[in-house]
DNA sequence: CAGGATGTTGGGTC
DNA sequence: CGACCCAACATCCT
């Protein structure tokens, strides 16, 4: 499920388990979410170090430690973060375990589409995510505007382009556009001024409600909330949500806020 | 049983 | 090169 706010949460529960512990050993029940590397090259590059503040940069997470290697997760569709002060409770799709000072932390994958990778250095850690845009929680409103303005597609292929903002997911764009009353098919360059200021703010205020959250809410008053319950409306104006594939994905969106023509 | 799920990548195509 | 579409990845759920 992680998007931004899930990862921010990730991130958070990290840095209250892991920041300044100790590795003892790691292992790896599925090493198949080793990506580049192996568990021996973990142990290697990790045992006796201590991990450092973790930090975040879209949906990657990022975990230095205190003189040099970094572990960069990303969680796929269904990765997460797991402690264990004493080692016990191991939970089926445990994949790879951080056996620390004080306990174990352990990544979880369901499906596996996520992983984990070992950067020497903080240098090389572009070349492991790829291109990435700007963070979407500090992404100013004239960075936003540009990037939207050059391009060709529609604005939820855009928005969801971890190239162009780094962060959105399905909910989060979803959320963002119904909140900005855009249309999710609308070209990205086709927007108006009002109208991309109205996306600014609403992704920020999207994130500003999920982040503490640590996930997209289901509120009522979302339209997150009401995404798949039969004959879903919209909490704002009441009329039926509309419910296709729009740059590839499930897309649900308001027929009367945010009209196909603005 | 078929289809879908909050993500990414690689191939083919225009 | 930019952008779209789809399949694939692996597992569970409806």
């Amino acid at each position: 499920m992680p998007e931004l706010p899930d990862v921010e949460g990730f991130r958070r529960f990290f840095a209250r388990h892991a920041q300044g512990r100790r590795v003892i050993r790691v292992t790896a029940p599925d090493p198949q979410v080793l990506r580049g590397t192996s568990v021996q090259g973990l142990g290697r590059a990790l045992h006796g170090r201590r991990f450092a503040a973790p930090r975040r940069h879209g949906k990657w997470l990022f975990a230095p430690t205190d003189d040099g290697p970094v572990v960069a997760l990303h969680f796929g569709m269904s990765g997460r973060l797991e402690w264990s002060s004493d080692g016990s409770g191991r939970h089926r799709h445990d994949r790879l375990v951080f056996v620390l000072d004080t306990g174990e932390l352990r990544v979880s994958s369901m499906r596996k589409l996520g992983g984990a990778w070992l950067a020497r250095h903080e240098r090389d850690l572009a070349d492991i995510t790829g291109p990435l845009g700007p963070d979407a929680k500090t992404a100013t409103r004239e960075q936003l505007a540009g990037l939207l303005a050059e391009r060709r597609g529609g604005v939820k292929s855009a928005l969801m382009d971890q190239a162009v903002v780094a962060g959105p997911g399905n909910l989060v764009v979803d959320e963002t556009l119904w909140r900005a009353r855009v249309h999710p098919a609308r070209p990205a360059a086709s927007l108006s001024a009002d109208e991309l200021a109205a996306i600014h703010r609403s992704l920020r205020e999207v994130l500003e409600g999920a982040v503490p959250r640590g996930r997209v809410p289901r509120d009522d008053d979302w339209l997150t909330g009401v995404r798949d319950v039969a004959d879903p409306r919209c909490p704002r104006c009441g009329a039926a949500v509309r419910s296709d594939t729009v740059a590839g994905r499930s897309t649900r969106w308001c027929p009367d806020c945010q009209p196909e023509t603005a």
